[in-house]
DNA sequence: CGGCGAATTGACGGACGTCAACTGCTGTGG
DNA sequence: CCACAGCAGTTGACGTCCGTCAATTCGCCG
């Protein structure tokens, strides 16, 4: 239940928590607790009343929407990222499903406590809404992606910022199923399928999970990426 | 340059500043001016720096975005609402291009100003935070809107919304050309023009700007709303 | 070893974008 | 006052992208 220490430091170190008063952290911090949940647990469904700020610490989770018995993947969050703190600063219904991807550590903080954090600790206001912010661009980001580009080039822009994430190195691997990918990127799995093969023209290659970019420049020319849509691939609320 | 008092009363009464001390408001509203533009007017570049926070007072805006020459409406906005809110809280360019639909009356508020009010009065900070969920939520619903929805459903339900918030009645008013529209929801005006010919059959007549609704419960069965998408519209950053 | 689900592939259809032509409105200048 | 230029909107034809359905393969876990 209560957390080790070296957990504590990686919360701590959050952009979220890192300006916030000593007591304004311990006052959040032990109310919470540390918990473990296996790959596909919906933590939180659409629609519920939100009772507690999530933080994943290790693991890998998603936020999804759904409307008319279709699902679509709207952010995959990896360590360390809080979520649905939007629903929590406003004490609301969460918008989306949050469901682990792998077995993850999540920590639960009381949202009542944040809420009241933020209007006793100046700094952390600010920093909640720094946080929000971030969230906020990044959620332009995604809607500019998906309403400017195709899917292909979509797919085209991931590999390369996920190239970059991952050190660069001319081969990747992707963090997770396809058909997840697929979600993410507003797609089917057979049209993530078939994105992948025309990416064959310009040097991608791909083996299971693992994708090569051999051809960078031309993969480059072909998904324009732009510092207003890819570049600071953001967490999420 | 200086705002009449009645002006002053409408930003006031907006939840951003609502709850902010007194020395606050006035430390913002003192250092800003009031100003009109005409029709069409970019009152900020995506890319460019941001230095002020903006706030419609009078008249009708949209925000941008673009990529590869290609332009997309992200947001059209009504009086009296802000935008531009996170970048100006993370002193940070701007990920959209803003820009007057009509001729409009804008109040301009110093960033530096805002940064230093959000340290300085915890309220204002959790009201600046609680402004940021709103349009963070506003942005999911934006992006599962587009995800999965098809462009008729799309036309449908954003046609029960405004026909809602313009009181109700069976015939609704579009508050801007059809090709803002068109861009608003992510399609060509000429599919617009054909979304709208298949919503015929559901009881939905067109002439001009002027829509009526003759079916309501007809169109509600095709549009599906979902409180999850389209309750209540929010203004935007 | 057997079964289930992920991933791929092919065939097909529908939705949407593009290009072009035409209409109607509006504002402007002769 | 009217003629005309320019733009929004509509309509039709066509092509492409993408989703759907079905069959098959592969890998993993029981």
């Amino acid at each position: 239940m209560s957390m080790r220490s070296v957990d504590i430091e990686r919360v701590r170190a959050l952009a979220l928590f890192s300006g916030a008063a000593p007591d304004t952290f311990d006052s959040l911090i032990t109310g919470g607790f540390l918990q473990k949940f296996p790959a596909g647990t919906a933590l939180l469904m659409e629609g519920d009343p939100v009772d507690f700020l999530y933080v994943l610490v290790d693991g890998l989770a998603e936020l999804q929407g759904t409307w008319n018995a279709k699902e679509t993947t709207i952010a995959v969050l990896r360590p360390v990222s809080s979520f649905i703190l939007a629903a929590v600063v406003l004490d609301i219904d969460a918008l989306m499903t949050a469901r682990t991807i792998e077995r993850s550590d999540i920590l639960m903080i009381s949202g009542e406590a944040v809420r009241r954090a933020m209007k006793e600790d100046a700094a952390f206001a600010v920093a909640v809404a720094e946080e929000l912010s971030g969230c906020y661009r990044g959620l332009v980001r995604t809607v500019k992606n998906q309403k400017l580009r195709g899917a292909s080039e979509r797919l085209a822009n991931y590999l390369l910022a996920e190239q970059l994430s991952q050190g660069g190195g001319a081969t990747l691997v992707l963090p997770h199923e396809k058909r997840v990918l697929a979600s993410l990127l507003g797609m089917t799995p057979e049209n993530l399928s078939r994105a992948f093969s025309n990416l064959a023209d310009y040097g991608v290659e791909v083996n299971g999970p693992e994708v090569s970019i051999h051809r960078p420049a031309v993969l480059d020319r072909l998904a324009k990426p732009d510092r207003l849509i890819d570049s600071h691939l953001r967490p999420s609320t």
